[in-house]
DNA sequence: CCTCCACAGGAAGCGCAGGAGT
DNA sequence: ACTCCTGCGCTTCCTGTGGAGG
């Protein structure tokens, strides 16, 4: 037999995931209070005002709004109140989907369908659906201020107007945004009619971080199998890139990870120097990988003419390479004007930079740099058939190549 | 001060996919 | 089988523009 009884410093590695709401939350006691204030108005008058949580990633909104809905959840099955978390995940998609969502999600399954209705339809029916549950409907949403951006604000205005036409039940939203300023441009109606309640969430500092890092170690790892130092390091790396919590668990349990495939018992700092630079390719791979072809083959076009000190690129030099990346792979070929705006998702993904510059009478346009390691992109995209013809690409110098 | 380059990026619309209703 | 709905990737056509060179 062998020896069960595997090396490992993880005493209960679950609890280091996004997924797992940890019994006390520190350093958010105020917005947790705020919350809890509002919402428990659900449970006395049965509605309550909409509220909006802004902070950047990772600064703790959606643990704290789901941690404190939860609880008054909880509150209500026991005074015999009915009510409903509905969670929204960053969605894609539009009004409709949206409505689709909290529809279906109420229900606990799939009854609105999510093409073939008008938008209309779809919220008369979610509509219904609310009204015939007999419930409170906390509706968490995530990304709000994404979601504004590309479809308006006009779900804000049907979503605040819902509560008078229900009869037995109630909704309040709660819009998680990153973008403090989203509102400025709100329709003067929808204002008036949100009635809304601001809630902020600072990023956490070094020592906060510590803190809660500290806490979540003490549940997920054995006793003694973190090194002195490495909670402190973990905390520094993250507090510097991002005062991003969540990632700065993720970057403990990934160093636990190679620790225990190290066979090692106690996490070191060397793990914990590893783990960052694991992390970020792990993320960079993701992205790159699940990217539509077209928008891989600019990438390409990017990456595989970013060496031999050649490192900045203008559009056209890139939408040349492009073409002929396109004829050698056998890529229908897509026009400049769409390569501009498949080139600003890239930069939003992060995975290139792409900022605008003029050079006078030389033009006006975009340089563009890569953002992630050259040599592991290349090799992500060669993993992808169509691209082997790529292999040796040989960057030839565009038309509109300038000279430096 | 004006020009003019090499684009940026808005607007409209097209064809297709996926699905509902009839 | 047929009509109607929306989203998506894309094209076509277009107007707008920072600033070096004239």
């Amino acid at each position: 037999m062998m020896d069960i009884e595997k090396k490992t410093p993880f005493k209960a590695k679950g609890t280091l995931f996004e997924t797992f709401i940890p019994d006390n939350l520190s350093h958010r006691d105020d917005q947790m209070m705020m919350l809890t204030n509002i919402l428990t108005n659900l449970l006395h008058t049965g509605q309550s005002s909409n509220i909006f949580c802004y902070g950047k990633t990772g600064t703790g909104k959606t643990v704290t709004t789901r941690y404190t809905a939860d609880r008054i959840r909880f509150e209500g099955m026991k005074q015999n109140k009915n009510t409903t978390v509905v969670y929204t995940p960053a969605v894609e998609g539009t009004e409709l989907d949206l409505y689709a969502h909290i529809g279906n999600e109420t229900a606990g399954k799939n009854i609105i369908p999510s093409r073939g209705l008008s938008t209309q339809e779809t919220y008369n029916r979610t509509k219904d659906i609310l009204d015939s549950r007999n419930t409170r409907a906390i509706v968490i949403m995530e990304e709000i201020d994404k979601f504004y951006e590309k479809n308006g604000d006009d779900f804000l205005y049907q979503l605040s107007r819902i509560n008078p036409q229900l009869k037995y039940s109630s909704l309040c939203l709660i819009g998680i945004a990153n973008n403090l300023k989203f509102t400025e441009h709100f329709d003067p109606r929808v204002i008036s009619s949100l009635n809304k309640e601001d809630i902020i969430f600072p990023p956490y500092n070094a020592l906060q971080l510590q803190d809660i890092l500290k806490q979540r170690a003490k549940i997920a790892f054995k006793t003694h199998a973190i090194e002195d130092g490495v909670i402190n390091l973990c905390a520094a790396l993250s507090a510097r890139e991002h005062g991003d919590a969540r990632r700065a668990i993720e970057l403990l349990r990934a160093a636990g990870e190679i620790a225990e495939r190290e066979g090692e018992e106690v996490v070191k700092i060397e793990h914990m120097k590893k783990a960052q630079n694991k992390i970020e390719l792990d993320n960079v791979e993701e992205v790159i990988k699940t990217l539509p072809v077209q928008s891989k083959l600019i990438l390409a076009s990017i990456v595989f003419s970013s060496e031999r000190g050649k490192n900045t690129l203008i559009t056209g030099e890139v939408y040349d390479i492009y073409k002929d990346m396109a004829k050698k792979t056998g890529i229908d070929i897509i026009t400049q004007r769409r390569a501009t705006d498949l080139i600003s998702e890239l930069d939003m993904l992060g995975i290139i930079n792409a900022h605008l510059i003029s050079y006078g009478r030389g033009g006006r346009t975009r340089e563009i740099t890569t953002a992630v390691p050259v040599q592991n992109t290349k090799e992500i995209l060669l993993q992808d058939e169509t691209f082997h013809v790529l292999r040796d690409y040989k960057p030839m110098r565009g038309r509109n190549a300038r000279l430096l």
